[in-house]
RNA sequence: CGGGGCGUAGCGCAGCCUGGUAGCGUACUUGCAUGGGGUGCAAGGGGUCGCAAGUUCAAAUCUUGCCGUCCCGACCA
């Protein structure tokens, strides 16, 4: 490409909307402009990023042997009351209706869809196992769109389908789709992690995320360094350091704590550690309060309240709830002597605590060597409701946790039969019987990629895009293309040369002065230049560098076409 | 939806408090110079000041309402 004829537009100041650094830097180097809220144009520049992810997604699905077809994006209403998800998807799906009146939604995804698919085409066993995959715009009224494509309303996404006689076909499609997914992110070139993780609005058993590793991502997750236990904090199991409660120590007591109302502060105040206390959450189920206990320093973990029996549709408690049940306002409240109708549940490390510290139900007290079967009953329920914490034991029992952040980039499901049975999705058996399909999904934001991609590779002079996804592979920036005729003449053979052997190369036939060059092809994240200037020519070389090189190496003008060879 | 910003030229901003000729940087156009890190000088083009009502002789500026957009929380590829 020349850069004459292509369409480049960088700016040294990113719109104020922005404030990710790989969304400023993508509207910086002009690969997107925005529409409107969650809504992104591909430059020509950025969609030759996402159709190089596209391409390899592509590929390894084919290499796994699923089938690519498309579907439309626009569903209509019946599909998706027939799941009852018309109603649970609610305000996050775009409804709108035709000119007859009748409703459809913009596909925020496929299952109702290619189940469908499945049920009118499918007949029989010797068909299955099946799947189906499409690259397709799908679009989801988010709550908040934000970080640019990252998290757009409207959007890029590969999305497969699998169905099968039996769990065991399911399982190892799944398993085959779990290495096609490792596949195409380390194809890609992005440091990443699969994790167990919850299900989610999807449904189904068996799950796994696929995160980009980055400070900036919204995901936290838990992994153990020591083996290849790996899941999101919303899943990992938070399990205690001891096994069995120690024996208690002290006599429980009420200590004077005015002003203290949170867990940091009683400790500071009695000058123990956060780990000694405990602190309790009040929240309302069907019309039950409950108390939740959680150590001092722990986190609630909602995913997992709402997993609990009775607890599904939770809430927190209003303060006045919390004053009618346990004649108490917040900031001093605990389990101890507390009314029946009080339902306690103890996370399971609280439950293995002894002379602990917590609310006494009496403003400005707390109680200190507390003790369960002493000083209260112990909890109806145990359960584990918190976040885990960097240091808990692994639930594989092979070494301590880790945390990190990621950006979910993929996520695979086993759905079981959670759609095939509700649009009863059947085919015949061996013995002519009808049977429920086993069905699998897999989901992989191809436009998310390319920001979470940026946000794992940056630096002060803008992109550093992975070879894999780079916009071009090389870029050729002759000084003087407009003024020397040598300089012009050797970049149109570098760049003829480099073409005849099918690298993305582009050209810079501007006559731009060098510096801007320079601070352009490195804001694209162009990953290898090679400079043709007189100076070299007269020496018969020319200079190479690399996007993360400091500083540019001298290369013979007879070897420069190697040279590049060998870095690609 | 709750909390907090911001809307003035393509982009980044000033002007608003204290009403009276719409400004700066950058980008763009042209010329000259320059030619190895967003170069210099000069001359240009480009704005219904988010929208609508109101107050006023007069509104970017004051008042009210609406809209858009971004950031922090609950949703997700």
């Amino acid at each position: 490409m020349r850069a004459s004829r292509f369409f480049l537009n960088t700016q040294k100041e990113a719109p104020q909307e922005a404030e990710l650094i790989s969304h400023r830097l993508m509207l910086r180097a002009g690969l997107i402009k925005r529409l409107g809220s969650g809504l992104y144009t591909w430059m020509p520049l950025g969609l030759r990023v996402l159709r190089k992810v596209e391409a390899i997604v592509r590929e390894e699905m084919n290499n796994a042997g699923a089938l690519e077809l498309l579907m439309p994006a626009v569903q209509p209403k019946e599909l998706w009351e027939e799941t009852g998800r018309w109603a649970v998807f609610g305000p996050q799906m775009l409804k709108i209706k035709d000119r007859h009146d009748r409703d459809f939604c913009f596909g925020p995804t496929h299952e109702e869809v290619i189940t469908d698919l499945a049920r009118r085409e499918i007949k029989s066993y010797k068909q299955l196992p099946l799947n189906f995959y499409q690259v397709q715009t799908k679009f989801r009224d988010e709550i908040r769109p934000r970080f640019g494509v990252m998290r757009a309303r409207e959007f890029l996404m590969k999305d497969a389908y699998s169905f099968h006689t039996d769990l065991t076909s399911l399982e190892q499609t799944y398993e085959t789709m779990y290495q096609a997914y490792s596949n195409v992110f380390t194809r890609l070139g992005l440091k990443f992690r699969a994790v167990r993780a919850d299900t989610g609005a999807i449904g189904g058993d068996g799950s796994h995320e696929f995160h980009v590793l980055a400070d900036s991502g919204e995901d936290a997750l838990a992994y153990c360094p020591t083996s290849d236990y790996a899941a999101n904090v919303e899943l990992a199991e938070g399990l205690p350091t001891v096994s069995v409660r120690p024996a208690a120590t002290e006599a429980m007591h009420e200590v004077e704590t005015p002003k203290q109302t949170t867990c940091e502060q009683v400790a500071a105040l009695l000058g123990i550690d956060v780990t000694r206390t405990v602190k309790s959450i009040a929240l309302v189920a069907n019309g039950k309060f409950y108390l939740l206990l959680l150590r001092g320093d722990h986190s609630l973990n909602e995913i997992k309240v709402g997993k609990i029996d009775g607890l599904q549709d939770f809430r927190f408690a209003s303060e006045e709830e919390i004053r009618t049940h346990l004649n108490c306002p917040p900031g001093f409240i605990g389990p101890v002597a507390v009314s029946q109708n009080v339902i306690i549940v103890a996370d399971k490390t609280v439950a293995v605590m002894s002379d602990f510290v917590c609310g006494a139900n009496k403003p400005k007290y707390h109680l200190a060597g507390v003790n369960f079967g002493r000083d209260l009953p112990e909890a109806l329920v145990v359960a584990d409701i918190r976040n885990v914490v960097t240091g808990d034991p692994s639930p594989d029992g092979k070494g301590t946790l880790e945390l990190c952040r990621g950006i979910e980039v993929g996520h695979i499901f086993q759905l079981r039969t959670k759609y095939a049975q509700a649009m009863e999705a059947t085919y015949l058996d061996e013995n002519g019987q009808k049977q429920i399909m086993e069905m699998g999904c897999y989901g992989i934001g191809v436009s998310r990629i390319v920001g979470a991609a940026i946000e794992q590779g940056n630096d002060e002079r803008g992109i550093i895009f992975p070879a894999s996804m780079a916009p071009f592979q090389v870029a050729i920036a002759p000084i003087g293309f407009d003024k020397s005729e040598e300089v012009k003449a050797e970049a149109l053979h570098l760049y003829k040369q480099l073409q005849e052997l099918g690298v993305d190369v582009l050209l810079d036939d501007r006559g731009e002065r060098p510096g801007v060059m320079f601070a352009e092809m490195e804001l694209m994240g162009i990953p290898h230049r090679v400079v043709i200037g007189e100076r070299g020519l007269k020496e018969s070389t020319v200079e190479y560098q690399g996007r993360t090189d400091a500083s540019a190496q001298t290369v013979g003008l007879k070897d420069i076409v190697s040279k590049l060879q060998s870095v690609l």
